[in-house]
DNA sequence: TAAGGTTACGGCGATCGTAACGATC
DNA sequence: GATCGTTACGATCGCCGTAACCTTA
């Protein structure tokens, strides 16, 4: 057993277990990678993979299992080259962060402002998506840490932090009815409503609290953005439902905004990142940094 | 970096930093664990080891932290091993029992031969020592399970199951006072009393019983063995403090024995293995099979 | 016939063992 | 001088790449 081996059968569950792309990807050929696996096999004494003739089609019930402690190790081999450099230089690196819209455009820069002050040599790359793919990117080591409200705190690989609570505004052109009077979720039904996509930022705050009140609302739109919410309800196609943060007076002072804090329960955005991951010095201190503006946005 | 390098790093951890032990325990020469250690650690671009002059005298903090991935990485490689071969076949093999005198005696013969009936092809290696050399044991592979009653909730690193529960007794030959009359720990301390060591099984659960009392027994005779307490009571010298397993109606005939369940809190007898160990199916079976009599001395 | 996988063989490089040397107690 | 570690060098064994071959869509 060596960790070539070990490293092929990663790479092998990441190309549907096809040995000639495995073998690209690994630098070798073809002939090359079939044999290790070969080998690996017979040091076992039992086969790893499903065959359909030769084509590798799938895990045994043995290859499951043992692709668990795979995956340790090269976490843990992974690990312990950053450590390694990390202890060699911890002014210099990356971080990958995976967040959604909202995060990246209404909370990020500040902290991200800050963290860059501190860390000038450190490469920050933003990859926004929906919160489910954030997670598949922490899971594929695409991703360092996750910045999100929805779905992280599920998964028993993650470690999470909350980093602030927020609530919901509702945003409408001027002269809207709901603009003026008493603000309650039944006057809110009476609109057509635009919001955030299932799964997304704070929608299942949304839901609940309408399941609650034995409501529904007519959402007829759909984003996972701020920006192109706000954007449909200019055009006067209902009323917005962002979070509190994405109304920016100056830039929205075409808008109205009205608190919905004591209608949809709040929700919170959480940092989240592998358990088992190890995490260089930089990145724990940007984490510190998200804490702190978090800690900031709730006072 | 590879796995060869991982399981040295392990070795010389075993061998107080010496190349040319662990070269032995590794079955090559000094001068090749030598250079290994040096291509690991211009790999890493640091040094993993203290070093006066030429020896090795210990960790740097780098190598301290990388060990814990080292530990991690040689526990997956094992495991993957250990559930290749318990896939070929789950009926052979071997357990490493780790365990005290009174568990040894008088708890595991019977789930053992009932253990032994299912699985004739796998032998058993029982190992009797301190509750806190048990753990030890374990850390370091020389046991698969533990079984005691003191000390093993505390490690994270260990699953523990709660086994059975028991209660002390009191043991003295026919015709001592104590064998007439009520019971109570104050008519206790009125004689020397023999008993298990600290650390030992349930040691904790008399001096709990003995504090909240506000009374001081005269412990004049620690052992870890109920059949030498026994001994010494025979030789009347005290009262003995066992645990009520370890009096046998027939063999201990010359002996009166008293439960003391009213007056020592119970203690619990537990079952103890590695977290991140994978336990051959046979081993998980015969656990199911302590359980299942720890369940029978409840009842 | 293209795509995926195996087998055979020659060459190269990593790693080992021998052996001589250096340092420290 | 005994113990411990490093360096130099030749030999070996493992692993790779080329290439021919096999099998199935």
């Amino acid at each position: 057993m060596n960790l070539n081996q070990i490293e092929l059968l990663r790479v092998l569950q990441e190309t549907d277990f096809n040995l000639s792309k495995a073998a690209e990807k690994m630098c070798v050929v073809q002939s090359a990678v079939s044999r290790q696996l070969q080998m690996f096999e017979v040091e076992l004494g039992a086969p790893l993979f499903e065959r359909n003739g030769k084509k590798l089609i799938g895990l045994t019930l043995l290859g499951k299992r043992i692709m668990q402690e795979v995956a340790t190790i090269n976490q843990a081999k992974q690990n312990i080259q950053t450590i390694a450099a990390d202890f060699m230089d911890s002014e210099h690196g990356t971080i990958h962060i995976a967040t959604t819209h909202a995060q990246a455009k209404y909370f990020l820069p500040a902290p991200i402002q800050r963290f860059r002050e501190k860390y000038p040599g450190v490469r920050i790359y933003m990859q926004q998506s929906s919160p489910e793919h954030l997670i598949d990117q922490l899971h594929q080591h695409k991703a360092d840490v996750a910045i999100c409200t929805e779905k992280v705190q599920e998964d028993t690989e993650l470690v999470t932090k909350d980093c602030y609570e927020w609530h919901h505004a509702a945003v409408m052109p001027h002269g809207h009815p709901l603009c003026e009077g008493e603000m309650s979720l039944q006057r809110l039904a009476n609109y057509p409503i635009l919001t955030y996509s299932f799964g997304f930022t704070g929608r299942s705050a949304i839901e609940s609290a309408l399941q609650k009140a034995g409501l529904e609302l007519d959402v007829f739109l759909s984003a996972a953005d701020s920006d192109v919410i706000k954007t449909y309800v200019r055009a006067g196609l209902g009323v917005g439902l962002i979070t509190g943060m994405a109304y920016d007076a100056d830039v929205d002072s075409d808008l109205t905004a009205r608190s919905l804090a004591d209608f949809i329960p709040s929700s919170k955005a959480k940092i989240a990142y592998l358990r088992n991951n190890y995490l260089p010095s930089y990145v724990q201190h940007f984490i510190a940094e998200l804490l702190a503006a978090g800690k900031n946005v709730n006072a």
